[in-house]
DNA sequence: CGTAAACTTGAACGCACTCAAATGGTGTGG
DNA sequence: CCACACCATTTGAGTGCGTTCAAGTTTACG
């Protein structure tokens, strides 16, 4: 497994952009391949809901399950809460990108999430689309590529947070956002983040305070200038071996 | 969410033991309602593969994807492998258990599984129990179910090796193969590891002299009893107490 | 423009790792 | 059935990475 490919590849958020009233669903997360007449049955079964407030959520932990959810524009982070209090980020979710597919498994959401930012949601009722995906075989086949995808991305965090150092996590995020945003028409080398130190920590497994500190690290090596949430990454190429060395 | 849900939990195990000609696959995984018609339909389009020898591969990294398999006795791992040559253990599975559905988004398997002692395997053709699937609602919703319930599985791993420290880690795991072995009939404190304790650390995202200390640590402390890879859970209360205190 | 939150940086600590050696368990061939 | 070899496991001692605690600084937002 090439180390580039360890989070969310690039075609996670290129690939599917599933029919919704208002969202061109045609690239919904992965590639898919309908008619006019089969896209236009999809998109008939969706609700669009706009302005989706930051820091508002989209769903909570125990909700009951209905929709899946497209992002449109915006993004979102998953997480899961402990009894302790103790929180994990499982994810950072863009446009393109799908969210909900934990709660099928018990028709209730077992994560939360929460827009890091104004975002736009499309809403899939599952039922429909389950009951679509039966009459467009295409449909079907995407549906489950979506959640494998999703197994494989979980995977490889796991990888990460199993045998990886700080540095390299940090650079593996890092190169992961670079891919992400390089597909929505941003430069691959500058981008902001969305999400605070501590949301960061918590996604990879370490405290604020040493996220903080390996960025200024990474600027003291010339890999990457960081202002406040800006990113520039100066040397793509140094970053893949930061990771890659064990 | 509750502390004894963050690893597989037991239904994973319990549920689904799908359709395939010699195996009961009435209960693969999730519990799955068909008349005998469907029942019989799912069963003519698997294959059984017997006597899988212990070590051997059920599938490596880069093989094409065809199948998925339910393991109907014996047990598996699963492991990502890195061009470094680091591994990741992300799974150990039981009899009643699906295997594969990492492969399905690219039609590649990203992990690879070897049998941990010998084991039987039904084998389920893909492409048949999709289309069997767009015939069969219940079987559809089955599979978006088991794929769903593979993510929360891998979230909660994510939580455990994103939040936790050593101890909890392994009492997490050790209440969780608790509850995987009580589901196949054999009494919930007593159990036999089927992995090294190099594997253990694998999966839980620490070094084997760390797994080995804390199973020592417990045992002085009263909670269990270890011989070798023989356990004894003694207090299986106090063992969940040491999960829930952060 | 002011306040609160987010972030950075420093210093000391501690958990888990590394390195190393001893012990136990398993399987095979004599 | 035992002896040997090999692998798995345990245990010890010392180290280091990332954490914790504690300022100080910058940024975001009303």
């Amino acid at each position: 497994m090439a180390l580039n490919e360890i989070m969310r590849p690039a075609l996670a958020a290129s690939h599917f952009r599933a029919a919704c009233s208002n969202c061109d669903l045609r690239e919904l997360c992965l590639p898919i391949d309908l008619t006019d007449d089969e896209m236009q049955r999809l998109e008939m079964l969706s609700h669009h809901k706009s302005n989706f407030p930051a820091g508002g959520y989209l769903y909570r932990s125990g909700d009951h399950f209905k929709s899946l959810y497209a992002i449109r524009s915006g993004s979102f982070k998953t997480r899961i809460l402990h009894d302790d209090g103790r929180e994990q980020v499982t994810g950072f979710l863009m446009a393109g990108e799908i969210i909900g597919l934990d709660a099928i498994s018990t028709d209730t959401h077992t994560c939360e999430a929460v827009a890091m930012e104004a975002s736009e949601v499309c809403e899939l009722p599952f039922a429909k689309l389950e009951a679509l995906s039966r009459e467009i075989p295409s449909l079907q086949r995407h549906l489950y590529k979506i959640m494998s995808h999703e197994i494989v991305r979980d995977q490889g965090i796991m990888l990460l947070l199993g045998s990886m150092r700080a540095e390299e996590r940090l650079a593996a995020f890092l190169l992961n956002l670079s891919q992400r945003n390089a597909v929505h028409g941003m430069p691959p080398t500058r981008f902001t983040l969305r999400m605070s130190r501590l949301e960061i920590g918590s996604y990879l497994g370490m405290k604020l305070e040493t996220v903080s500190r390996t960025l200024s690290h990474f600027q003291e090596e010339g890999l990457i200038r960081v202002k406040a949430r800006a990113i520039e990454i100066l040397a793509l190429s140094r970053l893949r071996e930061v990771m890659e060395k064990p």
